[in-house]
DNA sequence: CGAGACATATTCCTAGTAGGAATATATCTA
DNA sequence: TAGATATATTCCTACTAGGAATATGTCTCG
């Protein structure tokens, strides 16, 4: 027995917290424009979704009239609407709120320490931090683009909590370079 | 066309170092068992693989001869090959090492701040702050556990990298209180 | 001792998700 | 004007999540 009208992904509410973020916006949003977005600002806090997802989440916001596309020649643009702000609101404060998952390949690789030389595994946890300079500057741009003032007192805290997450990476760094000089 | 032999995903490694972790003990692990271990090592840097996945993984381990079972009457009890030991090491540090992927809910709630008060933000952050405190003694747990020198060496650093991960969940709320505390 | 609860052990099924390939058009650039 | 890049969307397939189903063993309490 499939559930009808079942319940919506927490993909499908991020997407549509992106479309309340953008709905000053009279021309609305494309798919493919909603991608970005969420490359952007939401990939983060939460998996950035595949293009087919998007289209798919999107549907089905659009079938539960939470979002609508005025009909075009063009590419569709989708914009919230009043029933699916109502709707984000409530499941915001009154879904279940999951647990955070992770998947850290350089977490699990520190993890299975013991098979490693701290040589490797210092020369890797370098080169992922280079990696991670570049999107740091990203943080830094979403910060800076979040310029309302109420976004930015709840969001800036995000943006911190992302920023003090990688930075305890270069803490790791740091700690393991001091174990490494302290080490006969 | 199917790729033969194709690479094993990174669960199957993650699962594949639990069984070396456990390499002294002659007896081995089933799959149940290394369910539980996961559960309490391997879900704050990787998600916790559901059974039917561990099973899978089980069998493409043994397919590829990184794992054994002794055939017994009793449930399957795999041990880690000199083969699977060699293979482990070289994807640790030969492969590609993905970029890390968060679900976060309550980071994603708190991104979208503007939809709601001040006091439905704090109230949801203390209720997850009050899951945490378990979790937070779980990994007590598992750096008690990592007895070994080595071991020891690095995956104290993970553990600490994960404790710090989920203060700055309490450094949030003690801002947001600060925040609450100076608002007009 | 027997009943029910809980732990162990594994398989099966289904919906969901990832993510690349394919397709098409528009624009930009040299 | 050809090739590259950006926009826009769909399609396909393999993988993953995760609950249900199924057994069997063990523990506990009246």
């Amino acid at each position: 027995m499939s559930m009808v009208n079942s319940a919506l992904s927490t993909t499908a509410y991020a997407l549509l917290g992106l479309l309340v973020f953008d709905r000053e916006n009279p021309e609305g949003m494309t798919g493919y424009e909603l991608k970005q977005r969420a490359d952007f600002t939401l990939r983060y806090y939460w998996v950035s979704p595949a293009m087919s997802q998007i289209y798919t989440e999107l549907r089905k916001l659009s079938e539960a009239e939470f979002v609508e596309s005025a009909p075009s020649d063009g590419p569709a643009r989708y914009r919230v609407t009043e029933l699916g702000e109502e709707q984000l609101q409530t499941w915001l404060f009154h879904g279940e709120v999951g647990f955070p998952i992770l998947k850290h390949p350089v977490a699990l690789r520190l993890l299975m320490g013991r098979l490693s030389t701290p040589e490797q595994l210092g020369g890797m946890l370098e080169g992922h931090l280079d990696d991670l300079a570049a999107r740091r500057a990203d943080l830094q741009g979403v910060r800076d683009m979040l310029g309302d003032e109420h976004q930015v007192r709840y969001a800036a805290m995000v943006a911190d909590w992302g920023l003090a997450y990688y930075d305890s990476e270069a803490q790791i760094v740091a700690g393991l370079r001091e174990r490494l000089d302290g080490m006969d």
